[in-house]
DNA sequence: TTTTAAATAATAATAAATACTATTTATTTC
DNA sequence: GAAATAAATAGTATTTATTATTATTTAAAA
């Protein structure tokens, strides 16, 4: 997704157009993996260094909420990526640095309807494993 | 996996017996589920009411780095339940209450090797849902 | 340009998880 | 069985991620 587009999108949902939210997507399109919120405060502080962490929060919330964002959970720390929405798929996960590879399975498809007693409302399907570069 | 069996797979990795850590395994083979650790701290404060919370997150850290439970992440929590290694398998969970329901298609299967620029450590498939409990 | 509603900064508050230390207890050795 | 010792525990403090609050600033509308 373009940042251009996203912007788009964030405007439609009714929320203001801002530099500082255009340069977190920015750094989003720069970048083939997760990021923590912490990762995204450190980069986007080299242009605006008297941002605001809790900026960094609530814009990451807001991305997530219009689903230009998606988000998972490496090491107990909620990270975020750009969210493709153009095709079902998952992902191949460097657990070091976030760096994420797509997988073109999904396993869903092997699952009919409910299991009796539940009622499906998501799943999730990673593969964690370690990059080259984060392997030397 | 039976308590005693649990217990003496901890004696094995060098771990003391205790009736505390005895009580925590009794607690995780009532329920068919994921506990957090304030779940069990609650539980395990009515047969040992001055129990330190503390103690609750080392045995549970414990109890992971033996394999006798594992753990995922419930809407940013971690969060426990037994181990059955017996047959490697994957769980439907409810959102709601952690409850479980195992399902017998792993997509590994379907992988081969190792993606191009990656070395596979892990993965994880879990279908998120509602149980009827839960639904009502 | 004025208005106003949202965005931001700065700070405070929560909550999960970890770290530290003195005391207690399970197990070993005699 | 008693003494020694190494681990377990309680109690507390600390860290870290996240959310909440409020005054100020700013984007967008009138």
């Amino acid at each position: 997704m373009k940042v251009e587009v996203a912007m788009q999108k964030l405007k439609e949902k009714g929320y203001k157009y801002t530099q500082k939210r255009e340069k977190i997507l920015e750094i989003f399109t720069k970048v083939n993996g997760y990021l923590s919120v912490k990762d995204v405060y450190k980069k986007i502080k080299q242009d605006y260094p008297t941002i605001s962490l809790n900026t960094v929060y609530l814009n990451l919330s807001f991305f997530e909420e219009a689903e230009i964002l998606e988000t998972t959970d490496l090491n107990g720390e909620k990270v975020y990526r750009f969210s493709c929405e153009d095709q079902h798929h998952h992902h191949i996960i460097c657990t070091e640095c976030g760096k994420v590879k797509a997988i073109n399975i999904c396993p869903m498809d092997a699952i009919y309807g409910n299991p009796p007693g539940f009622t499906i409302t998501g799943h999730k399907f990673e593969i964690y494993g370690c990059c080259d570069e984060c392997n030397k």
